[in-house]
DNA sequence: CGTTGGATTGGCT
DNA sequence: GCCAATCCAACGC
């Protein structure tokens, strides 16, 4: 009786612009079901906001092959290949024909944490998701799961978990990208320990030491 | 068709 | 902190 225990998330939770979607999903659950039944699934702990109108945006230039699914159906899922040698997934956001969408970044494993391990060659749990390349290593994502819809299919589907309360959000600049650096448009929950390298060497989470001096400045 | 550099990572200095 | 690894999409000619 009443609503299941248990939800994924909706069309409508995609089919908004990306900047709303990369942020609500901190707190949902990316789960991966094996041919096995095995479960794979992490809390989702950092994300990106990718658009069209975006010089960062691999759909800044237009719709190709490679982005073809970005500008598909919100709820679908983006993969690509990068650096030679990685994968990166993003889940498409917008309106169908739109082109935006929220790399996913890091998560903190949750379930079949012995299959990621494996397949990371390492059982340090801060090291299974922690970045898009290591994400999509630990859940077995690669090209053959771009185009995937994360609404409808059972291999992959992100379920409902705890939104994330504003005051445990930050946001700042992405990563590794060398355009449009002002837009704050990387979210993380704050001071997770299942960030990004990347992430994790920013202020955001990175605490200085108050050393102080006559020398210093006063501080803000 | 040749060139360029990338939404990264792991290992070494 | 720095850099090589290793493929390929995008772009210029």
């Amino acid at each position: 009786m009443g609503r299941p225990r248990i939800a994924v998330l909706p069309r409508e939770f995609y089919s908004r612009p990306a900047l709303e979607v990369a942020r609500d999903l901190l707190g949902h659950v990316l789960v991966r079901t094996l041919p096995d039944g095995t479960r794979l699934s992490g809390r989702i702990v950092e994300a990106e906001a990718y658009r069209q109108d975006d010089p960062a945006s691999h759909s800044f230039r237009g719709r190709t092959r490679r982005t073809d699914v970005m500008f598909g159906r919100p709820g679908l899922l983006y993969v690509y290949f990068t650096y030679g040698m990685h994968f990166c997934m993003n889940v498409v956001a917008g309106q169908d024909g739109e082109g935006c969408a929220a790399l996913l970044r890091a998560a903190e494993p949750l379930e079949g944490l012995d299959v990621m391990a494996e397949r990371r060659g390492t059982v340090n749990p801060r090291l299974l998701c922690a970045g898009p390349g290591r994400l999509c290593q630990a859940f077995g994502v690669d090209r053959a799961q771009n185009g995937t819809d994360l609404v409808t299919g059972t291999e992959l589907r992100i379920e409902r978990g705890s939104p994330v309360p504003d005051h445990e959000v930050t946001a700042g600049p992405r990563v590794g990208v060398n355009v449009a650096m002002e837009q704050p448009w990387r979210f993380v929950v704050s001071g997770s320990l299942y960030l990004s390298r990347a992430a994790l060497h920013r202020a955001s989470v990175r605490p200085r030491r108050p050393r102080v001096t006559s020398k210093d400045p006063p501080r803000r």
